[in-house]
DNA sequence: AATTTTTACTCAGTATACTGATTATTGGTA
DNA sequence: TACCAATAATCAGTATACTGAGTAAAAATT
């Protein structure tokens, strides 16, 4: 058969994959370590919040870029930890304005040490020249390759 | 407060997690295209199957990256679709021995153009030398820092 | 003003990817 | 031989990320 097979391990999919796995793994490392839950998209999202206080949930969405069916989930558990409260716009009673709490501000203050060094954590194997270059290369093909998936991004 | 919050888009965790829902949305619009519901990881465990017919399931794990108990789901929905076989290996009765069946092969043969489609498809924004740079930064990377996630690695 | 369309959100269902527990079987050791 | 440790697989539970359907409210149109 054609070599696909055996080089699919070499293909930007089957890297991608695994990229994330790691990115994942090496942000949970560093939430244990400071005795905390949160995962990468709950920070993503409370870090958002913060900066623009009251947003709706598709603001959010694309904001962060999580499809808009998946951040009702986000923020449920993001309220149920007590980190967001989550009211009813009565300027548009469709909508819902986005919270953090004080403890939500502490937990970010609490954890951003973790965050970073995680980004580091991930990207051990590389020079910080070619991180550089891996992230601007993956900024690029983001970019470019957006619309493909279902996530909205903003603007 | 810190910068760190706007900027997480910047950031290698923000981006692998860009980057893979962006690969599994191409990989699927190829899908659509040919008719076929496989995903990128059924695919990876049917090519993996093809190519060592009659591996056990660890075996297939660390073939392909998968954790192990991501497995047993994985094999199941491609007993069900009958690309795939799996029996009691008699010389080890806790193995499964996997086999490819005569539709997972032509499954195989009929959604490979597909698959490498969506490689381009995904790296669109690169040219082919940023996307050869692109492979290897991630191939580094993820050699480095594969003990993180708890995904196997062959070897 | 009444109707239609759009929008914000939610829910049901599916597929990875993990943690942690359990079962069955095998291989090594006392 | 009896026991114990290791191994292969499964299962229960949780968290993204999606498809597609549905509800309620607002905006646009007739």
């Amino acid at each position: 058969m054609s070599d696909i097979d055996e080089e699919y391990r070499e293909e930007p999919g089957h890297l991608a994959r695994r990229f994330q796995q790691i990115a994942v793994a090496a942000f949970q490392i560093e939430m244990d370590a400071l005795g905390s839950d949160i995962t990468p998209v709950q920070y993503a999202a409370l870090a958002a919040i913060n900066t623009s206080p009251g947003l709706d949930q598709i603001t959010l969405a694309r904001e962060i870029a999580l499809d808009r069916t998946s951040v009702t989930g986000v923020v449920d558990r993001l309220v149920v930890k007590g980190l967001v409260e989550r009211q009813i716009n009565e300027r548009d009673r469709r909508a819902r304005r986005l919270l953090i709490t004080p403890e939500g501000k502490e937990t970010l203050r609490r954890i951003r040490p973790g965050v970073e060094a995680a980004q580091v954590s991930m990207t051990r194997g590389l020079s910080k020249q070619e991180t550089e270059l891996l992230v601007s290369l993956l900024k690029k093909t983001v970019a470019s390759a957006k619309e493909l998936s279902r996530a909205p991004m903003r603007k």
